[in-house]
Order: C-alpha cells, then sequence, then structure tokens
DNA sequence: CGCCAGCTTGAATCTACTCAAATCTTGTGG
DNA sequence: CCACAAGATTTGAGTAGATTCAAGCTGGCG
C-alpha cells in the first residue's frame, strides 16, 4: 500500500498542504491528527451522491477518486479525479450540498478534514487548494474541447505528474496509476479502444512506458514543451 | 441597450442575487449604489488576464463576458460565460490571481462587487453564486466531453436560459443571444461550420427559433426532458 | 486449469472537420 | 438612398479522427 516515491514519514496529504503554504505547529498537528483516523471506501463505492448535504469537509488521505456524472443512457463522463490531499466540499455556504457524485476508483483513505479556523496557514492553503481545483476545472475543459486525442492524453498525464508531484507521489517522471484504460476514456470524452490505440503510438514515439501500474514519462519538460501544456499550478501564484 | 424582459426597475445584476438569497436593506442597498458605477468595456477587450493580481472582485452588470483559453496555434476555448449578476474573482485566497483571462463579448458593465462582510445574507448569495458557478463548470465538462454536437447546442441553450431567468433576462423561452456562430463554436469545441449545420437542424426539427438576436425555445422543458438536461440550479440547494 | 476483466486488433462506419466559394447582413460613407 | 466593405452565415465536396462492433488475446486469481 505504500507508494513507492514516498517513503518518507511525511503523509502525502499532509505534505501537499504543506507545499501550498506552509503550515504552522497547530495546523500539522491537527492535519497529522485527523489522517490517523481514516475511513476506507472500497472501490467503486460512492463517498458522497449528487443533492446529497454536506456536513464535513473531507480530505483524502490515499487512493483515488473521482467525481462523475452518468447520463441515462450509460454514457459517463468524470469530471475531476480527488487525490491524496484534496479536499471533497470545501464551500462557504450555509447548507451546501454535493453538485455531483463521487466515487473511490481505487481503495480510498478518507478523513475529515480540520476546520480552517485553526490555524490561519491551514485556512489559506484550503483556498490555494480550492483555487487550484478550479484551475484543474479550466483546464479539463480546454483539454476536452480543443484538444485531440493524443494531446488529451499528453495533457493530462502531465497535470496528474503535476499533482502528485505536490504530495510527494511522484519524483521528476512516475507515478503510480491505477486506472482501467475504460476510465481513462471516461475522463478525456473517449472510448476505451481509442485510448488503447494512442497509448500503444505515444508508447511507439517513446514517450512513455507503462509496466503494470507505472507510468514513466521520458521526458515530461519536453512533452509539455511540445503540446504546449502549462501546469495550472501556476496559477495559485 | 434594455433587453426585452426586464422592464421592471430592478437591475439584473441585483435581481440574481436576491433570488439566490432574499438580500437584506443594507445588501440590496450596497449593491444599488454600486451598480450605479459602472465601467464600461468595449466587445474583444480583456477584463483581466491570466496570472493577473485580482485586488477587487467585480460584478457584471450588463452584457456578456468569457473566461477564454488560447492555444499558441491558434486554437481557442470558451471556459465559462460571464452574464449579468456573475461575480468574478471571488475567492479566498490572500494575494490570488487569475487562472484564466476574462474578454468581453458583447459591451459589458463592470462594477467593484460590494464586499462580503456588509450582510450576511449578501455573502451567502455570493457563496451560492460560487457554487453555481462550479456547477456550471462541471456540466461544460459533461456537455464536450459526453454529448454530440446536437445535444451540446441543446444543453448549452437550455443552461443559458435557466441562467437568465435567475436574473429576470429572460421569460420561459427566450432571451438574447448575441454570439456569432463562432463564438458558440468555441465554447461547445466545435467549428462554426458545424455549428451552422447543427441550428439548422434545429430549425428544421422546430425546436428553435433565432430571429437577430432574439433565440426562441419552442419547448424548453419537453427538449430539457428529451435529452436529459438536469438544470445546474437544483444543485445550489 | 479455466475464468474473467482488461487489453489488443481489424474492418466498416460516422460524426465532425477542412477548405473553398457563394450569399446574406450590417454598418458606413458618398 | 445607394454602393461598398467587412463580417457573418450558408452550402458543397472531400477527408480525418474517433466510434462501433466483434473477435481474439493476456495475465492474474480462485
Amino acid at each position: 500500500m505504500t507508494r513507492a516515491v514516498n517513503r518518507q514519514h511525511t503523509p502525502p496529504a499532509l505534505q501537499r498542504l504543506d507545499t501550498l503554504m506552509p503550515l504552522d505547529g497547530p495546523a500539522r498537528a491537527a492535519v497529522t491528527g485527523a489522517i490517523a483516523r481514516v475511513r476506507l471506501v472500497e472501490p467503486d463505492q460512492e463517498l458522497l451522491s449528487e443533492g446529497q448535504a454536506i456536513t464535513h469537509t473531507l480530505l483524502i488521505v490515499d487512493g483515488w477518486a473521482a467525481r462523475v456524472r452518468v447520463f441515462p443512457d450509460g454514457r459517463r463522463q468524470i469530471l475531476s479525479f480527488l487525490l491524496p490531499g484534496d479536499l471533497i466540499g470545501h464551500c462557504r455556504q450555509d447548507s451546501p450540498c454535493s453538485v455531483s457524485t463521487v466515487i473511490a476508483l481505487t481503495e480510498v483513505a478518507i478523513c475529515v478534514a480540520p476546520r480552517p479556523a485553526i490555524s490561519p496557514a491551514l485556512a489559506e492553503a484550503y483556498a490555494i487548494s480550492t483555487a487550484l481545483d478550479e484551475a484543474y476545472l479550466l483546464a479539463h475543459i480546454a483539454r476536452l474541447g480543443r484538444l485531440t486525442a493524443h494531446e488529451r492524453i499528453c495533457d493530462l498525464l502531465l497535470e496528474l505528474l503535476d499533482r502528485f508531484q505536490l504530495s510527494g507521489l511522484a519524483d521528476a517522471w512516475a507515478f503510480e496509476l491505477p486506472l482501467t484504460q475504460e476510465k481513462l476514456a471516461d475522463v478525456l470524452g473517449l472510448t476505451a479502444v481509442h485510448i488503447n490505440r494512442m497509448l500503444q503510438l505515444l508508447r511507439k514515439e517513446g514517450e512513455l512506458t507503462l509496466k503494470g501500474r507505472q507510468l514513466v514519462l521520458t521526458d515530461p519538460r519536453g512533452l509539455a514543451e511540445k503540446i504546449g501544456h502549462i501546469t495550472a499550478r501556476v496559477y495559485a501564484c
């Protein structure tokens, strides 16, 4: 269950928040405490359903979750990924409810996120996290609207690499990608068959290798340059 | 410049916020005062550019604006529309900066949005507005990812109808659509030529009429039923 | 060993794109 | 009030990228 890259003691979720905004003692203690009390969710289980009232903000500790929309005829679209260190349901409304269903893609560990009132640094980390979330949504819209299948895959993988780097779950080239080609298709608005063909092409081009769940990008920076990918992180100032 | 539907004195921007959350006296006064001091922006002018520091939250008073992303090779994608009563740059960060360029699509009137601290009702209206914004982004992702050209157009027009109804700028069937087919293409991830053909088809099917800038949907509720459109408004509780 | 989910392959099809030209609008100046 | 230019819409023909459907393959696991 331990991820390859993160051998140190800092849990990825804590590391992500700390990277977004250096946390003070109370914040670190609160997050560490929260992370100690996780709930495990099985793959394909719903974490939250559309329209459901939100009582706590949740924090992803481990695993992959996703916001999804399913159409009456069975088409499905993954709206966004939720990865370790990401918040679920963080908003300012009095009685908020979920705007989308959230499901676990792998086994997921979640906990209740400490209240931002505990520490100004924590509040700021949450705010930056929320801003980044929005940047990822906008990037996804541009991806689906204007990129080809080939570009979409590269662009998404570069975003994921970047996101995992924030939490220490990726080094400069590689991270664990536990998604089936069908799920990739559901994020990228394509079919599994076409994802398959494009992944083969990318391998033939030498852009990536995929052994088991381990994804390695040969030259992330060169690839980002080539397809004009700009990391959303730059927007969070 | 006065829009067809809104003959009463309530400005659309005020009406939208008041619809989201009934405003108290101070809030209404503050919004009315703010709306009195508008800045006019010409079509195609930038309201905000990517990465720029945000000093005030802005409120759209009149006209259409959009968040756009332009690729190095000239492809462009409209990420979201900003319509009367919508907020620009409302967030919780200490020193926020814009995650996308915002341009005026028509002549736009904007003002500085009153601070939410003025009134709890206003703060809640802003919070709901922000939540709705996110719901629109998610809806757009699902649209681009999984709907056909025909469905995308219908789905977008239904969303716009719904949004204009919030501010009193649309009745049950019609609103003013000042977009060229090229701009519609830029939102929907299609080409102008294809938008043209699909609009003709929709007219032939009797789903809509388009005289000048006036868009009339023949049977919005039936259409929404047919394509499985769910108004994002339901998510805001 | 055999099953099953996921991956791979091929052929036919279709949706949307490209390019190019014609027509319609709208606004402007003479 | 007409002529003209510029922008926007419309039309047609050919093409490309992605889908569909169907079959075969692979690897992990009971």
